[in-house]
DNA sequence: TATGAATGAGATTTCATTCAT
DNA sequence: AATGAATGAAATCTCATTCAT
């Protein structure tokens, strides 16, 4: 008797998460050419032929992956969304940033080599050049709420610091002082702060 | 009549110049794995064999350009030492990094998705740890100078701010105001805007 | 409550025809190499492992099409050998050839394409071969009724005759006048036209 | 020193040849599917990486077997070109093709064989298709200046019957009295005989 | 110095067949 | 009887490196 469909289903699940979870584990660390497909279906413990079976190529698996990735960025657009106080997402956006590179390293590392290879992976570009677009419009509101003189560049001036904190922290984990950068981002960015400055110009 | 010793060897630097120049360009472009010898052979308009004549692996191009990325920035370290006003020092951080980011493209997108790959380009990532923890020892000194408070978190905040404004501009040029962003930084740093934050503590 | 024996082995013809029927087509279609199990299974709408509870491979598919096809063929000889008089079963050779080639377009593609790559299919060419000695032996007797002057080479002409129409038909079956070719052959092989050629050595 | 261009394309066109010939050779016998790569290379005593850096893929080896084979074709049409005598353009019609088959098995036996595959051999299909149009329509105006009454369908005729000698000639050489065939059918389509069925109308 | 033909190891991919359910 | 996940061998193809000239 030949399993359920619903096995079937959450056995192809469990499978595709497996692959899925190793290769990004070796393309964060070897890159996505220095990865082959045998690398990562020893580590998913699977043989090669079943990965073709849950993905027709190498490219579609990193595919796969960028795409949790914006999925995870448009659930973080969604959360934002339901905040109203301008403080308080202005807070979330930096806390949510640090959140980010703390526990999702691979990910992060993975994005960031990828990103400056536009040739090795167009279809994220695209992903990312859309998110990146939308959150901006959207934080752009907030800058303006939140009564700065010039809010464009704000938020281009606070966008540019999260991502180069993530750089110079993934750069050399154990050199860079992430916890205290973040106390001493949210100091610069709280709301007596924000006021103050805001009120002086 | 043979050629000079003088003439020989100022053909080999020039092919060896020109191998480096045509590999950075794809590497850039392509990645390393996805640029073959062949492609920078093309490129550099000589035949395969050559290219070995001159650099004994793939794996040696590519160290030699970071080898000069890293003589570029100890240059950059002797220059910043012949200075000696703080305020100049500062100043000249900022537009230095500008600077760079206009005029050196390649470089830069090629350290940047290189850097996050240490299995790729280990002795790159070793001298480039090398020369950061240098440089931002020399930075130290010159945001204590300039009287800050916290001169360390100081000095880690604009670097990561630069570092950011690098992948925010590479990300889509055409979508980021570097110019702006560079009058507006210079503006943030500028001697009055310091001594009245320095002050104010 | 459980089937009958007659029912099950009622069930079986039935999917084992299916399977071949959907065989046939692929391979007459794509090659036998170019046809995979998967393919034939869903063509067949059933799984893969059951195609394999019915043939143990997929040579055996192929094989067990080539005996049906020398089936057919043994039931021809048949029909002929029950005929007794040598213009009607000349006139039956015609007529069933060109029937053959209006009604079995896949088995006639099929054996063209395997029978002249002997490596493939080694068992099909040895069939193939009795099969057409048999048949000629055959023939030979009716030629040598009907008072050729020589029937080995006038069968060897005809034969190659009704082979190259149907080369050329399938070859283009828009272009070639299949019907109009029958009319002709049948009037050149007429029992008046066959008397005067005889009469006239 | 490197060897001149000619040097390098004489040995091009030499190793293209020989990978040429040696696919053939296995195509004929294999089968295309059957074939890969490992066995022409070996056939031809070279590495697999060489047979790629002369053909791009094993389809490409095959196009280019095949456009050999139509530009015979084109040659043989040349030929029949320059000969005006109409009685003997048809006998070197018939020549020609029994020479052919006993000249070129392999390039015969693979043309057969995927003439009927036209999913596995588009291109080779397409060519076929026009020579045989242009072919047809050129020998339509021999059999008009011949005066047969229905000049269309003898040439399909005489077509077929070539073409099935073909495939009842390579089907089992051993066995089919080609010679005597050509002979046969030399003297039924001699000047002599064709007045005689021309007149007799 | 210079060329590109040639190699061979290894990468991606396919698929007949087996297996657990 | 029936399913499709899983395997593994073999195929196609790539490319850094070497070699003959």
């Amino acid at each position: 008797m030949p399993r359920s469909k619903e096995q079937f289903e959450e056995i192809r699940k469990k499978t595709k998460e497996n692959i899925l979870k190793a290769a990004l584990k070796l393309f964060a660390k070897k890159g996505y050419h220095g990865t082959s497909i045998n690398d990562i279906a020893k580590a998913a413990k699977i043989s090669k032929g079943l990965a073709y079976n849950y993905f027709e190529s190498k490219q579609k698996i990193i595919d796969a992956i960028f795409e949790e990735y914006f999925e995870e960025g448009a659930q973080f657009i969604e959360i934002m969304d339901s905040i109203k106080d301008p403080y308080e997402k202005l807070r979330l956006m930096i806390e949510f940033t640090f959140k980010y590179y703390e526990e999702n390293e691979e990910q992060w590392l993975l994005y960031a080599s990828f990103i400056f290879q536009p040739e090795v992976l167009k279809k994220g570009k695209k992903l990312a050049a859309k998110f990146n677009q939308k959150y901006l419009e959207k934080m752009e509101e907030v800058f303006k709420a939140l009564g700065f003189k010039n809010p464009k560049m704000e938020l281009r001036f606070l966008g540019a610091l999260l991502d180069g904190v993530g750089v110079d922290y993934f750069f050399d984990k154990s050199f860079f002082p992430l916890n205290e950068m973040k106390i001493f981002l949210l100091e610069k960015y709280s709301k007596e702060e924000i006021m103050r400055i805001v009120n002086s110009n």
